[in-house]
DNA sequence: CCTCCACTGGAAGATCGGGAAG
DNA sequence: CTTCCCGATCTTCCAGTGGAGG
């Protein structure tokens, strides 16, 4: 029944883009110099997830590397890649300049280093998740490096602006802003439509089953893909040759439990503790959360470490905290 | 109104761990 | 082998916040 898994992953980039014309030419405009091997301009795109920012990135980098022979791009995701030596790690494995650097191979930054010496063809970069960068330093030193051009990707605009060097949140707001909306229910059936057929057999998807997924994605293309996926997956694993509605209504929570899976197993074993007696409960205050911690972690960790723990969590979409101060209580996501 | 205090999260410094140099 | 280095993680300290209860 699936022809074709790959244009079911979540990363798949289609090879036409359907709606999202007009943000697609913003972001063209705004690299044009690069294909006169100059600098581009700073884009910053912006719109809730599942709205088609990376996609729109990485659909109009490509596209631009058939028109310019001799460019580099390279995708960093800033939620994985956090601390400013990754980031710059990242930016630099793209031209290959990292080579021998392990950690500490001499200077006192040498990555920084490299990247100054930096002067090859034009580098475009696409920096997703850019408000979890914890130290926004990095966006500094990529800005003045020669022929780097940057392509930022911000869920909220104005989470980003918060905690930035003033050089930097001048040169931001200089930058060519694209926002991006929620995609309504025909929109995503739009998106879905070409998967379905390209990667899946004829008839395996009714174009009322796609609504209905649409639907229960809330405008969210990555859930709607995700949903589509496990739907197919197991009605192939079933041998059947059609999804059936059922099917899919199983699939949404599923999706959704696939995707806090796959966080939960980032966890370190102590955060794992504090996820799991969050998760057993309805609702927890704070000290009681600690005290319950420190009764079941052997060498627990400080109170401090573990509201480190909720911050991060909560980043996950693990856990719901939920008031301020003295009101706060955590619970977790469904 | 004021005081108390549970709670948050920033800042700075200590510690851990792994790779490289001596 | 030991020593040094550095990023990541954890702790210590603390200022700020706002609800509870005089």
């Amino acid at each position: 029944m699936i022809r074709d898994a790959r244009v079911l992953q979540p990363e798949f980039v289609p090879g036409d883009i359907v709606h999202r014309t007009q943000e697609v030419r913003a972001l063209s405009n705004a690299l044009e110099p690069v294909t006169r091997g100059q600098t581009g301009e700073t884009a910053l795109l912006h719109g809730p997830s599942g709205s088609g920012k990376t996609c729109i990135a990485r659909f109009a980098t490509d596209r631009l590397r058939e028109t310019v022979l001799d460019l580099t791009t390279q995708y960093v995701n800033c939620w994985e890649d956090y601390s400013r030596f990754k980031t710059l790690y990242r930016v630099l494995e793209g031209v290959d300049r990292t080579l021998n650097i392990h950690r500490q191979s001499t200077p006192k930054d040498e990555l920084l280093e490299r990247l100054r010496e930096y002067d090859g063809p034009p580098y475009v970069v696409i920096l997703d998740e850019v408000d979890q960068l914890e130290d926004t330093r990095v966006l500094y030193e990529l800005y003045r490096t020669r022929g780097l051009t940057m392509v930022l990707i911000a869920n909220r605009e104005d989470a980003l602006f918060g905690p930035l060097d003033d050089r930097v949140a001048s040169r931001l707001r200089a930058a060519t802003r694209i926002g991006f909306d929620c995609y309504t229910v025909d929109e995503l059936v739009g998106i879905l439509e070409p998967r379905v057929e390209r990667g899946l057999r004829e008839g395996a998807v009714t174009s009322a089953q796609l609504a209905m997924i649409a639907d229960a994605a809330a405008g969210d293309a990555r859930v709607g893909i995700e949903v589509l996926r496990v739907a197919a997956r197991r009605a192939s694993n079933q041998q059947l040759d059609s999804v059936s509605d059922d099917a899919i209504r199983n699939a949404v929570p599923e999706a959704n439990a696939e995707i806090r899976q796959r966080n939960v197993e980032m966890l370190t074993a102590d955060q794992r503790i504090v996820y799991e007696i969050i998760a057993d409960r309805e609702e927890v205050t704070p000290s009681e959360l600690y005290a319950a911690y420190r009764e079941r972690a052997d060498d627990p960790k400080t109170n401090r470490t573990v509201r480190n723990y909720l911050q991060k969590m909560e980043r996950y979409n693990l856990i719901r905290a939920d008031g301020e101060n003295r009101g706060r209580s955590y619970s977790s996501v469904l």
